[in-house]
Order: C-alpha cells, then sequence, then structure tokens
DNA sequence: GTTTAACCCTGCACGC
DNA sequence: TGCGTGCAGGGTTAAA
C-alpha cells in the first residue's frame, strides 16, 4: 500500500471514526497478532492504552497514519503490503488474518487485518514520536504544498542514484512504492537508472510534476487494486487506479502510447517495469 | 554515500 | 491432483 492507498484510507478513517470513543480493544489470540503490534510487550498493554480514549483527528506522514486520540497519544499504524482496516459490526465474523480489533461504544468496530504481517500497530505519546526513527527520518510528502520543484531539484543535485530506487527511498520523498515509482517515471519520461544529478532542469520539472499527478490522480480513482496484493477501502471496496496503469504489471503489452511492448528489468531485488521507448 | 542481498510472511501461479 | 519453487513487496539491516 502505497501512499494513494494510504490517503483514501485517512480520508474514510476521518469520516468514520473520528469523533468516535474507544470501547475496547480485542487483540487477537493468534500468534501473528503479536507481530502486528511488535513494539508493545503484551495484548493488554496496547489494549489499555486505547481503551476509553476518543479518536479526535487522522493525520498522514509518508505510508503512516496517525490517529490522534483525546489524551494526546497517537495510535501510529503502517500497512505493509496486505494490511488493512476494515469497518465492521459485531454481528460480521472477522475476516481471516484479522490481528487487531477496535470496538467503539456507539456500535460498530475497526479491524486490522493482515496475511503478511508486514504491518505494524503502536501507541506512542504524541511527544515521543520524534524519537521513533522510522517517523522522525521521514522525508516531504509530495503532495505537501510546501513541496517545492525548487527545493526538489536541489535534493536531487545533491544526490548522485538511480532514480527508481532513490524515488522509493522514504528518506528522500515519501509515499511512493514499487508501483507508483514506475508509473511517476514513465509520466515523466524517464528511466529508472537515470542519475538524480544529471537531470536538466526541464527533466526535473517534468519528473516533480509527474509526481503530483500521477499521485493526486491514483487518490482521485481511490488506489490501485491488484491481484494478490487485494488493498480495498475502509468499505471493502476495491480501488479502480488499476485501469489507469501505463506501465506497471504490464510486461510484454503494448504502450499506450508508442506500441512498443513494455519491458521489465530487476533493480535491487524489485521488477521495475518501463517503456524502452519513451523513457530515456 | 550508494548499492546489494537477505530477512520477515503468506498466498498464488507455475511447471513437473 | 499434488508438490516444490519463485515471486510479490512494505521496510530494516548488514555487508560490499
Amino acid at each position: 500500500m502505497e501512499l494513494p492507498e494510504v490517503e483514501v484510507v485517512r480520508r474514510d478513517l476521518e469520516k468514520e471514526v473520528v469523533g468516535r470513543r474507544i470501547r475496547g480493544v480485542d487483540v487477537r489470540p493468534q500468534r501473528n497478532a503479536m507481530r502486528i503490534i511488535r513494539r508493545h510487550a503484551r495484548r493488554k498493554e496496547f489494549a489499555d492504552q486505547l481503551a476509553g480514549r476518543k479518536i479526535t483527528k487522522v493525520d498522514r506522514k509518508g505510508k503512516y497514519l496517525l490517529l490522534a486520540l483525546d489524551d494526546g497519544d497517537v495510535l501510529v499504524v503502517h500497512f505493509g503490503m496486505t494490511g488493512q482496516f476494515l469497518r465492521g459490526t459485531k454481528r460480521q465474523s472477522l475476516p481471516a488474518h484479522t490481528h487487531v480489533v477496535i470496538e467503539f461504544q456507539q456500535g460498530g468496530d475497526l479491524r486490522f487485518a493482515d496475511p503478511r504481517t508486514f504491518g505494524e500497530m503502536f501507541v506512542s505519546p504524541a511527544d515521543q514520536l520524534g524519537k521513533v526513527k522510522e517517523l522522525d527520518h521521514i522525508a516531504i510528502d509530495p503532495l505537501e504544498d510546501t513541496f517545492t520543484w525548487q527545493e526538489f531539484s536541489g535534493e536531487l543535485s545533491r544526490r548522485a542514484a538511480k532514480l527508481k530506487p532513490l524515488l522509493m527511498d522514504q528518506k528522500f520523498v515519501s509515499g511512493l512504492g514499487n508501483i507508483y515509482s514506475d508509473e511517476v517515471l514513465f509520466a515523466a519520461g524517464l528511466r529508472f537508472d537515470r542519475m538524480s544529478d544529471s537531470l536538466s532542469s526541464q527533466e526535473v520539472r517534468r519528473l516533480y510534476r509527474a509526481m503530483r499527478e500521477v499521485l493526486q490522480d491514483a487518490v482521485r480513482f481511490r488506489g490501485t487494486t491488484l491481484g494478490d496484493e487485494a488493498y480495498v477501502d475502509v468499505f471493502g471496496k476495491p480501488g479502480e487506479f488499476q485501469a489507469e496503469l501505463k506501465v506497471y504489471g504490464r510486461r510484454g503489452q503494448a504502450c499506450r502510447r508508442c506500441r512498443t511492448p513494455i519491458d521489465t528489468v530487476k533493480l535491487s531485488g524489485r521488477t521495475s517495469y518501463f517503456c524502452p521507448q519513451c523513457q530515456s
């Protein structure tokens, strides 16, 4: 799950859970549930920090969600690859791989399910969040107004790295994963292996614009739902951006712009999709 | 500083 | 039909 999907979930939660008070939290007995709350020693310790608290707002930092509580604590959530939040009621049976159920006083609950358990949840006092290494190092969000192309240009030239891994580096810009970095590079007409300090100012601007447009479009289409990744929103509904993808997952298929077959390459363990004709 | 590989985990597609 | 293998990818870490 990358920036657009996390943002869609954030907006859903804003409507669905802000203002609600937590009656109790059930960390499921399966061993894997402890992987999700791995920063807490015991189930009870995690649950006790949430019980009785009201959720006051939902922020996003990169791919992390931050649910602010009325006592100053924050519930931090990361979805990893296959994590998801689902609205439910007591009557509905829990989906497979449900690890945490947050029950509200006004009725209804919020389930966290995650088959591959790369996801994570933990509670931290707001003023301690700076000490959480992964959060502290998260770079600027490309959708923020404060993200300017001039600043982006400076950061690119300061580094000497291949564009694709650099775009996926959360310490450089936050929110891009394998899908959207490929889509952004295609939209910018740049190859995965172009060096960041080799771009003309025109190319920098193309990359900057591509990043904003692709991510905004993906949010508008409510994210990308691909086969086994199976992202769905808080209501269980899939996204629609998969139909808009230009390169990701389209190996061997004709480029939508020039009809050249889309090619792939393995780059630091991740498959990169690109058009050999349109990207240089 | 940058790059690579290995690791965590489960479900699915694939070939035999 | 059934089994082994590889792949998918969020992130971290150690090593090159």
